[in-house]
RNA sequence: GGCCCCAUCGUCUAGUCAGGUCAGGACGCCAGGUUUUCAUCCUGGAAACCGGGGUUCGAAUCCCCGUGGGGUCACCA
């Protein structure tokens, strides 16, 4: 098996989503598994949506997924990080160790040429000179007799010997290929034999008007010349391959193994895409109900015209650059759904869970564990060792963000706290760079200031981890810690539940507590905790009797950390200041109170 | 609409290929318990074989029909 070749192929035109992101993870999976090689290759050949930056990003997002290429666009992680907690660093990704690149399909136009030459020599594909429009005038005709449109072989009525010198006298022209008479059955280790009958499939166009191959002719040149064994692909591309396999048998190419993966789904059942992005702003702002002046406000934000803005919310279909979505997002102060591997880091999700997760959404390794519960957490070695296509389903499976939320949360939470420590900064320490947080920047540069020291970023880990389910929402775990004593905003409930009732007071306890802070040496959580359990216990009292006050008067709610922790990160200092204004603010005789 | 694919708890799934265990697990949910709040953690619970026909002693499992969902119908990939 140490032949096995898979291939990831995306076409650079925009971020990887998590559908790409799954098909590479099992490619890869697949070749390691195999011994083989896992090869990149970028399907540049949409010369109007292609660009050189998505293909960085795409490297990137699998570069961040732990996904390495042995062959392919060179990517070097020794001079970058990426996105801060990325699985592998300090290697060079890529490179043609067999000599069968380039990789982007831009450059290797001479060898689909050559191959679509051979084809109309042979008369197995023709030039043809129907126009855009022509064509989708018929297919608009078509459809008002619904009728499905399948080329209607225009150009063989041209004889040969003509169309050919046309074509040689630069007149603008296609290619296409002339689909066998027969009906195609396709193997597919997913699901089985599909066939598909002649009349289902058209002359396909090999070569576009500007010159460059569809994907369709390049994908099986390039499947062929690199050596490519299996192909794993979406099953949106299903059929596509009764025209590959034509293709390949007019060529004498081989046909590799196929296996089509089930869609990933929303939670809603739709297919995922990055319009969910667009339909989950959208939808939120018209729940504003927003006025002229809003809409001017969130456009501002976004960077964009209120023109445009209102035409995008018009129109079901328009999409914004993702930047303006981000941007309007963060102002308004809500939460878009992760839809590329990109936003999941950005989240603070890690990497190898999010493989977890997506590995298991349509794939599943079948064992049990000891107490005989299904094998669901694994890395990235076991999927080496046990990724087979025997076991890919065939069901299309809904994205559930809070099963993948568990699992981080419980891989992030069952880590050494040095190792949190170490990857919430470099998590953050890419956040700070990329501004992505500028509704409380001055919040997130204070704990990156405060993390980089080790002492205190300890504490500060040991403090938020246990409550961390992505690094995202970690911050608010220990806000009070960073914010000044003089800052801190009290709940009205919580001063009435834990201040005002009960007898003694939550108010009377603090004024007693606070001596006791003054006497705790060193002020550490384990010795707070045990001063204040002593001192409660003295005087039978309940813990929470004390607790619940000093929370309040320390982070102005009910919620925190453990009581040691929260005090030890405020500090002596400020934990008596705090108390002091507590007192002073929300003592009503004191005439504060509200 | 044509064609193709799919169908087990709300969700992801084991069990289906080689018919025979109260249909098992995970996330979520609900109820208790531990705990100084929250988060954890522990215990328990509700929750599914899409429907109808066959084949068979026996069907989640095999066959047919229906229904439902998805994909696809480009000079995008």
């Amino acid at each position: 098996m140490g032949d096995v070749i898979t291939r990831f192929a995306p076409s650079p035109t925009g971020d990887l989503h998590v559908g790409g992101a799954r098909t590479a993870l099992f490619c890869w999976a697949l070749a390691r598994r195999c011994g083989g090689r896992f090869l990149l290759r970028i399907e540049d050949t949409d010369q109007a949506r292609s660009t050189e930056g998505a293909t960085r990003g795409i490297l990137e997002s699998l570069a961040w997924l732990g996904l390495d290429w042995d062959e392919g666009p060179e990517l070097d992680l020794s001079k970058q990080t990426v996105w801060g907690t990325g699985a592998l660093t300090d290697v060079t990704l890529g490179g043609d160790p067999r000599g069968v690149g380039p990789f982007f399909q831009a450059r290797r136009l001479d060898r689909y040429n050559e191959a679509i030459e051979e084809l109309i020599e042979r008369d197995l594909a023709y030039p043809a000179f129907e126009s855009p429009e022509e064509l989708e005038a018929k297919r608009k005709a078509a459809q008002a007799r619904k009728e499905t449109y399948r080329y209607d072989r225009a150009a063989l009525a041209i004889p040969r010997a003509e169309r050919l010198a046309r074509m040689r006298g630069g007149e603008p022209h296609v290619v296409r290929f002339r689909m066998p008479d027969e009906a195609i059955v396709v193997r597919d280790e997913v699901l089985g034999e599909v066939r598909v009958e002649a009349d289902q499939l058209d002359d396909f166009v090999l070569r576009k008007r500007d010159g460059y191959p569809t994907y369709h002719m390049a994908c099986v040149v390039d499947d062929e010349g690199m050596g490519v064994t299996h192909v794993l692909r979406g099953q949106e591309h299903l059929i596509n391959t009764p025209r590959h396999v034509a293709l390949q048998r007019a060529l004498g190419y081989r046909t590799p193994v196929y296996a089509h993966l089930p869609i990933i789904c929303n939670p809603d059942g739709s297919k995922m895409s990055k319009r969910d992005k667009d339909k989950t702003l959208k939808g939120h702002i018209r729940s504003l109900g927003a006025g002229a002046d809003h809409l001017g406000a969130i456009a501002e934000a976004g960077g964009v015209s209120v023109e445009e803005l209102e035409h995008w919310l018009g129109d079901k279909r328009a999409q914004l650059s993702p930047e303006a979505l981000a941007k309007m997002a963060i102002d308004l102060g809500i939460v878009l759904p992760e839809i590329n591997v990109r936003d999941f880091a950005r989240s603070g999700y890690l990497p190898e869970v999010l493989c977890n997760y997506l590995a298991l959404l349509g794939w599943n390794p079948g064992l049990k564990d000891e107490e005989g519960r299904d094998v669901e957490r694994f890395g990235m070695d076991f999927l080496r060792e046990h990724f087979s296509l025997e076991r890919l389903g065939k069901k299309a499976s809904r994205f559930d963000r809070e099963k993948l939320l568990a699992f981080n949360g419980e891989t992030l939470q069952r880590m050494p706290v040095d190792h949190f420590l170490s990857a919430w900064r470099r998590w953050l320490g890419v956040a700070i760079e990329n501004r992505r947080f500028v509704h409380d920047f001055s919040l997130w540069r204070r704990l990156w200031e405060e993390l980089k020291e080790d002492a205190r970023g300890l504490a500060l880990a040991r403090a938020a981890q246990p409550r961390t389910k992505i690094f995202l929402d970690a911050i608010e775990h220990v806000r009070f810690a960073l914010v000044d004593d003089d800052a801190v905003v009290f709940d009205e409930k919580a001063i009435r539940k834990v201040l005002h009732k009960g007898e003694p007071s939550g108010l009377e306890i603090l004024r007693q507590v606070r001596d006791l802070i003054e006497g705790i040496d060193p002020f550490e959580p384990e010795a707070i905790e045990g001063a204040i359990r002593a001192w409660c216990e003295e005087r039978g009292l309940k813990m929470g009797k004390a607790a619940q006050p000093l929370r309040v008067a320390i982070t102005g709610t009910t919620v925190s950390p453990g009581l040691g922790e929260t005090l030890a990160l405020v500090g002596k200092k400020g934990v008596s200041a705090r108390i002091d204004r507590c007192l002073l603010a929300c003592d009503p005789g004191n005439n504060g109170g509200d």
